[in-house]
RNA sequence: GCGGGCGUGGUGGAAUUGGUAGACACGCCAGAUUUAGGAUCUGGUGCCGAAAGGUGUGGGGGUUCGAGCCCCUCCGCCCGCACCA
């Protein structure tokens, strides 16, 4: 067998373990690059087809780079704390430790019969101890911080004490958290505390005063804050895990409840993680996603006097408030604070009855559902500030309590859900918009003309925003403000297989404890404790040495891989998480490559905590990813049978609609060319053992099929296990570049693979007779071998300097065609080949360079250049423009300079024949291969 | 509804800067060969047509000597967000 794939790539897999080829160190006289996969989540399902696709992706640019002279970082690890884990445990009683342990070991065995480059003594574990005291020490950090407005960058705590000690809390223009703040002052100094205290009155407050204080300010903080509490299951769910006020998952009653959690001030980084976005190279979706979740508008927020309440206000956020004058009502948030005290007696059974009802959907559900616009007047009246004029306070659920101030001025003529509103409860619509037909629907255009609206009328909306925002700031009922869609992320779970917090409760007061690492306990069972504490709480040795107790939620599980690609940078370190000379080495991650589903999640917490630690100076760089690709999914393709329904008799496809039938999936390793293997069918499961089968005209059974997501209950996953062995590493590799553009979902087809095995072999009949023997020689090339190997060279290192992977197999490809069909066994043209086949199918990469007389690896061969002589081409037509027409097309040799082609087109086209008989002055050689000719 | 992207043979896709559309591969067809395989080799394969020729990148229009690519418009598909004031 010539291309013995088993042998070749046991061997050369055995020779880079054994020489460890693949460990890298700073090298200040080397170029770095470095290229990061998204660690997985070590899952029990090993992995399919479609989970290497980025891994092979980053592996092929990681060897490019690596022999173009690059020190090439590629790390490994796993992101190994998580809830199957757990949910394992509970079922089982194992720890998920151990889990966690045997799954990791079958996705490195996976992951190492596909030959990557990873350097694996850098590789991570998020729930290894030594890995998460760094995550628990960057929290430590978030807890010792706050956030400086004025210097734009996160700062101690420390220096915000101080600054209270001399002046309170008016001289610092400190991101806070208002409500946490409000209410621990109001605790502390009563009710009419107003945002700002003195030096006199922080000085006089104990340490829980001040704890609950600087709580406001912290960027990890302990708040109150609204969750779906199940309390059968024993745990908050999140929003998409409760239907119908019951949990998804056995239909348990859930009850919304305030419960005080860690929480991360993101907020305070939204316009840095904004404007970061413009200085990095993602595609626009993942930005556009970014963008939108952090939804920066910017606009006023306006006070409305209520009528018979002197002295409290509403306040409302607007990004219009040059349509001010169309506001006639003002409509509040069921949950806003003010609704009880305003809503007047006639109304107050109503307003009552509507908030209950609303309270009883969750957020998500409103949002949801058929849009009917719902709502309830509560009889108080708000008075317009520039016309005194009386407009009713309305709620209703349309209005988000969690944005802005949870009150919004109504506008029916400018916005479609006021107009809604409007409508269905028969309010007016005052018109300010000229030409603008109000029966119809709003007008959100901000070049319309405002009309009724006194000094502005007849001005464009978009030129009185900024005029209405100061004007309105002046006449002191307003003043100019940013709002952001993102919220603080709640960083608590009542889970176990997480990181324990390093804090512990002294009086009640949450206190870091920082001279010894809070490790992670052992339980006896890994559910919630009767009263509800999280599972930490069972832990009691570990629970009652510290304090009054321990915090018994964990991180959740982005904490971990928040900041996972500093670690490998200097994996063992255990004085620091990364010390600065490596990171400033290895700097940015130049390559990132994995899903897109991460958009809102990890992608955006990796960026904040990076912003973080660079405000730190633990870092130099405060963006992690400089560019990132997201791989699309492979999809698979299942196949299907039909049987008759009340029956155990299967019709093949073509007669499925001859009969009333039912689908049913079929594992595809029963199918081949859509044809079922009937006998594999009935010893498949009991139930189908006595199968009957109506085949077609051609005597078999044809499967219907389509294509979807991969899926084991789908029986379409194709497993690499069985692909390496049956065509080895190299061909799978190979194959999953070939399949199309790595950002696209495409279909696997496990067909397709055969052609690019074939292609591995004629490869190797280049080099290797049947018999084995070197077929390598020594004679000097042909040109016309030299020109097909330099188109391959520069076709492949163009290619993949735009990061296009699937062109680059065609091109070896078409260059393996071409050599074999000139029976081309040279020496000269074979080691350079064999050095550029390397990222792809570097197993056989490696015995074809060794083969044709390479010296050392070819891991470490250098990537061979192109010579644009070698490439020349018989002839090139070139369009030929005369006097700014195409006149004809003329035909050079391709190896001709600019200047060659000028005098050659000169030469022939004095004949005139072409030109209307005119002889032309001067000939320009374009790029774009035109011609232009001046008569 | 808003935002992002896409539309090319039977299939996956190529065409990098506006310059011979369909590279490369799968599948299919025909042939060869054989120890009958999920093997190998050779040739063919966008569509219509016997051929000459015509036609062709979702539809329509435009710019250009020239459009898969640029502009306008309509249709269809995918992804993300979705009452964000």
């Amino acid at each position: 067998m010539e291309y013995d794939f088993k042998a070749i790539e046991a061997k050369w897999r055995q020779h880079w373990k054994n020489n460890g080829t693949y460990a890298v160190a700073e090298d200040a006289g080397k170029e770095k690059y470095y290229v990061l996969d998204m660690f997985p989540y070590p899952s029990g399902a090993g992995l399919h087809v479609g989970h290497p696709l980025g891994y092979i992706a980053s592996d092929v640019i990681a060897r490019y780079k690596r022999q173009q002279g690059f020190n090439v970082l590629h790390p490994q690890g796993y992101d190994s704390f998580g809830l199957p884990a757990e949910q394992y445990a509970i079922q089982t009683g194992q720890h998920p430790a151990i889990t966690t342990e045997r799954n990791i070991a079958r996705y490195r065995q996976q992951l190492d019969l596909l030959g990557f480059s990873y350097d694996w003594t850098r590789e991570v574990r998020t729930s290894d101890p030594d890995y998460y005291r760094w995550t628990q020490w960057i929290f430590a950090r978030l807890f010792e911080h706050g956030y400086d407005r004025t210097m734009d960058k996160a700062r101690p705590i420390a220096a915000l004490v101080s600054a209270f000690a001399e002046q309170g809390n008016a001289a610092s223009d400190w991101v806070c958290g208002e409500d946490t703040l409000g209410e621990a002052a109001t605790a502390l100094w009563g009710e009419d505390f107003n945002g700002t205290f003195t030096a006199d009155q922080w000085n006089g407050l104990d340490g829980a005063g001040r704890s609950a204080i600087l709580m406001a300010y912290r960027l990890a903080y302990l708040a109150d804050s609204e969750v779906n509490w199940c309390p059968a299951l024993g745990t908050v769910l999140a929003n998409d895990e409760v239907v119908g006020g019951r949990s998804e998952r056995g239909g348990h009653p859930v009850v919304r409840k305030k419960m005080r959690q860690w929480m991360m001030r993101i907020t305070a980084y939204a316009d840095r993680l904004l404007s970061g976005l413009d200085g990095i190279d993602w595609s626009d979706s993942i930005k556009e996603v970014q963008r939108n979740w952090i939804g920066k508008s910017t606009g006023a927020q306006l006070r409305f006097e209520i009528e018979g309440h002197p002295g409290s206000g509403i306040e409302v956020f607007s990004t219009r408030p040059d349509t001010l004058h169309g506001a006639n009502f003002l409509v509040l948030a069921p949950e806003h604070e003010l609704v009880a005290d305003i809503t007047t007696e006639g109304q107050r059974e109503a307003v009552e009855a509507y908030v209950q009802e609303t309270a009883s959907r969750s957020e998500r559900e409103r949002m949801a559902g058929d849009r009917g616009m719902t709502g309830c007047a509560t009889g108080a009246h708000a008075l317009h500030p520039l016309t005194g004029a009386p407009m009713p306070i309305w709620i209703a659920d349309y209005v988000l309590a969690g944005y802005g101030t949870g009150a919004v001025m109504a506008v029916p003529a400018g916005d479609q859900r006021d107009w809604e509103f409007a409508q269905a409860f028969g309010l007016e619509v005052p018109p300010i918009f000229e030409g603008h037909d109000i029966s119809e629907g709003a007008c959100g255009d901000k070049d319309a003309i405002l009309c009724n609206s006194g000094e502005w009328n007849g001005m464009r909306c978009s030129d009185v925003l900024p005029r209405a925002i100061e004007e309105s700031t002046r006449a002191g009922f307003a003043r100019p403000r940013v709002n952001f869609r993102l919220r603080d992320a709640v960083f608590s779970r009542q889970r176990y297989w997480g990181e324990p917090f390093p804090i512990c409760y002294v009086d009640g007061v949450p206190t870091l404890i920082e001279d010894e690492q809070v490790l992670l306990p052992e339980v006896d069972a890994y559910l919630p404790t009767e009263d509800g504490d999280p599972p930490l709480a069972r832990a009691e040795k570990w629970n009652v040495r510290r304090g009054d107790r321990m915090e018994f939620n964990t991180m959740p599980g982005w904490a971990g891989s928040s900041w996972y690609f500093l670690r490998y940078m200097d994996p063992h370190n255990g004085d620091a998480l990364c010390d600065r000379s490596k990171s400033d080495y290895w700097g940015q991650v130049d390559l990132y490559i994995g899903g897109a589903e991460h958009g809102t999640g990890h992608l955006l917490y990796s960026r904040f905590w990076t912003k973080f630690l660079h405000d730190l100076g633990i870092i130099g760089f405060d963006e992690p990813f400089a560019k990132m690709i997201n791989q699309g999914m492979i999809l698979g393709r299942s196949s299907f049978v039909y049987r008759i329904e009340g029956t155990n008799t299967f019709v093949t496809f073509e007669q499925r609609k001859e009969h009333r039938t039912q689908r049913l999936h079929v594992d595809i390793s029963m199918v081949r060319n859509d044809t079922l293997d009937t006998d594999a069918f009935r010893s498949w499961r009991p139930e189908f053992a006595d199968a009957e089968f109506i085949l077609n005209e051609e005597g078999r059974y044809r499967c219907g099929s389509e294509v979807e997501k991969m899926s084991k209950s789908k029986y379409n996953v194709e497993n690499p296990d069985d692909l390496v062995e049956r065509f080895g590493a190299d061909t799978l590799r190979c194959y999953e570049m070939f399949l199309g553009p790595l950002e696209q979902a495409k279909p696997w087809d496990t067909q397709g693979i055969n052609g690019v095995h074939g292609f591995l072999r004629k490869l190797t009949r280049l080099y290797l007779g049947s018999d084995g023997a070197d077929l390598v020689t020594d004679n000097p090339p042909s040109a016309e071998a030299e020109r097909t190997l330099h188109k391959t060279i520069k076709k492949v290192t163009e290619d993949l300097d735009r990061l296009s992977w699937n062109t680059v197999v065609s091109a070896l490809m078409i260059g393996v065609n071409e050599l074999t069909e000139m029976g081309c066994h040279d020496r000269a043209i074979l080691q350079p080949l064999a050095a550029i086949l390397s990222p792809y199918a570097p197993h056989l990469a490696e015995e074809l360079w060794s083969r044709s007389g390479g010296q050392g690896s070819v891991v470490d061969a250098p990537w061979p250049t192109w010579d644009s002589a070698k490439l020349v081409e018989s002839e090139v037509r070139y369009p030929v423009q005369f006097n700014g027409k195409v006149r004809f097309q003329f035909e050079v040799a391709a190896d001709l300079s600019p200047e060659e082609v000028e005098n050659a087109v000169l030469a022939d086209a004095r004949t005139g024949k072409q030109l209307d008989g005119r002889a032309p002055r001067k000939v320009i050689v374009v790029p774009g291969r035109i011609i232009n000719i001046v008569g």
